[in-house]
DNA sequence: TTATCGTTGTGAACGAATTCACATTGCGTC
DNA sequence: GACGCAATGTGAATTCGTTCACAACGATAA
C-alpha cells in the first residue's frame, strides 16, 4: 500500500537513516544519469557499502516505494527522496563570516546542486564589507538580524572563530532562524526549536590519526 | 590500577566513542587554560552536553585515568587522550586538489594545531602549479607518488572533482599511504587497510532541511 | 583512626540500530 | 492462467551503544 509521505511524521527516524538518504539520492542521481529505470536493494546497498536490508528498512519508513520482484523506479524514488530532504524546493542561506572557509562554502557548487542558495553574506571585518564574493556583496554583521529578517532567510552558515559565534548566534535566533550549520568549534546554545548542526574537519582527520596508531576498524563500520 | 594505553588494543571501539574522545580533547583544552587542575566526569559531560556515565564508559576503554571522590587530572588526561588520538606526534599531510575547498584547508588554523601539517600540494591544473600557496609551492599531480614516497607523507587530504577522485587514489595508495580524508562525494574503493573517512558538507545543511521540513528530532541526539 | 563525602569504574539492564529470514507479491513466460 | 523467479516489506532476532546503579575507593576532616 502506496503511504503518503507525511510531513507531520511522528516516528522518530534515526539520524544515520537521514545521513543514508542522502547517500540514496546521490547514487540515485548517478544511476539516473546511466539511464537505468529501475534499481534494487541489493544494487543500491553495494554502491554505498551497505546492506539490502538497510536499504529496505531505510526507505520502509517513509513509504512503500518498490515493486516486489522488481525493485525501485529510479526517477521516482529520487523525487521522493527528494521530497523528504526538502530538496524539493529551494532554501535562503546567509554565510556568516567570509575567511577561508566560509568563502570556500560560498563558492561551493554541491551547495547549489541541492537547492541551498547563498544569498547574503555577512562579516565584521571593514576590509570585506562592501566587496564582492561571486556576486554577493558582503554585508556588516551588525546588520544580520534585520537583514535576515527583511530577506527571510531560513538557514545559517557559521563560520566564524568560535569566540564570536554565541553572540552571531543569539542575534540569528531572534531574527527566527530555525537552522544552522556550524563550522565553529563550539558548543552553541539555542532554543529546542532550533536546529543545529556542527561540522568540526578536525574530527574526522582525528579519527584517522587513530586509526593509524591503532589499527582500528569500528565495530560498525561507520560513514 | 593503571592500564598502559596499548597500541595493540583489540577491543573495536565505536566510532562515536573516538569522535567523543576529539570532545573531551578540546574541552580539556580549554579548562586547562581556565587553570583547572580537575575535572569531573559530571562537569566534562556538561559542556558537551552528554551524560556523566557515558564519558567515564568512553575513557574507561582505555584506562583507568580518574581518582575516586575527586575526578580527572585536567593536563594528564590531556595528553592521555592525545596519545590515543595520536595527537602527541605530528602528522605530514598532502593536499590534493587545490579548488576552493583544497585552499580553505591548506590555511585552516585547526588542522595544524592538532599537528596535521600540510607539506606538499598537488594539482593538474597547469595555472596553478608552481604558484604559492601559504608558502607551498603547488605540484604537478603527475608526480604525486614519487614525492609522497620521497617525502614520506602519512595522510591525503581529497579536494578534487568526484570524476577524478578514484585515479589519484590507486596512485596515493600505490605510494603507501594508508590514510585519506576525502571530500569529493563519491565512494572510493581501497584496500582493506586503508582508512578512508568522507566529509560531505552538503549532508549536513540535508540534514538541517529534513529537520525543517519534518520538524525532527532524533531518537538518539547526535553530534 | 575512623567517618563522611564525592566520584570513579563497571557489570547489568535497557534501548536503539542493524541484520535475518521469510511470507508476500508483481512480472514475465510458457 | 498457472508457474517460477526476483525482490520487496517487515516482524523477530541479534548486535551494538547508552544509561543505570552501586560497590569500591581516595581525599578530607575530625
Amino acid at each position: 500500500m502506496e503511504l503518503p509521505i507525511s510531513p507531520i511524521m511522528r516516528k522518530r527516524i534515526a539520524e544515520s537513516t537521514i545521513h543514508r538518504l542522502s547517500l540514496y539520492y546521490r547514487a540515485l542521481a548517478s544511476i539516473e544519469r546511466e539511464n537505468q529505470a529501475t534499481v534494487s536493494s541489493k544494487e543500491l546497498a553495494k554502491r554505498e557499502k551497505l546492506t539490502p536490508a538497510q536499504v529496505r528498512k531505510d526507505l520502509s519508513f517513509f513509504g512503500s516505494f518498490g515493486t516486489r520482484g522488481l525493485g525501485y523506479p529510479v526517477k521516482e524514488l529520487k523525487s521522493k527522496i527528494a521530497a523528504i530532504l526538502g530538496l524539493d524546493r529551494s532554501w535562503k542561506v546567509a554565510m556568516v563570516g567570509v575567511g577561508n572557509i566560509g568563502s570556500a562554502l560560498v563558492s561551493y557548487k554541491e551547495f547549489q546542486k541541492q537547492g541551498f542558495n547563498i544569498v547574503k553574506i555577512f562579516d565584521n571585518d571593514q576590509r570585506k564589507i562592501g566587496s564582492n564574493h561571486k556576486g554577493i556583496v558582503v554585508s556588516d554583521i551588525r546588520n544580520l538580524q534585520k537583514e535576515i529578517e527583511e530577506d527571510k532567510l531560513e538557514m545559517i552558515i557559521l563560520a566564524v572563530p568560535p569566540a564570536s559565534a554565541q553572540a552571531i548566534v543569539d542575534d540569528v535566533v531572534k531574527a527566527g532562524v530555525k537552522a544552522i550549520l556550524n563550522f565553529a568549534p563550539v558548543n552553541l546554545k539555542v532554543p529546542d526549536d532550533v536546529f543545529v548542526r556542527n561540522e568540526n574537519m578536525s574530527m574526522e582527520l582525528e579519527y584517522l590519526s587513530f586509526a593509524l596508531v591503532n589499527n582500528h576498524t569500528p565495530k560498525r563500520p561507520g560513514k
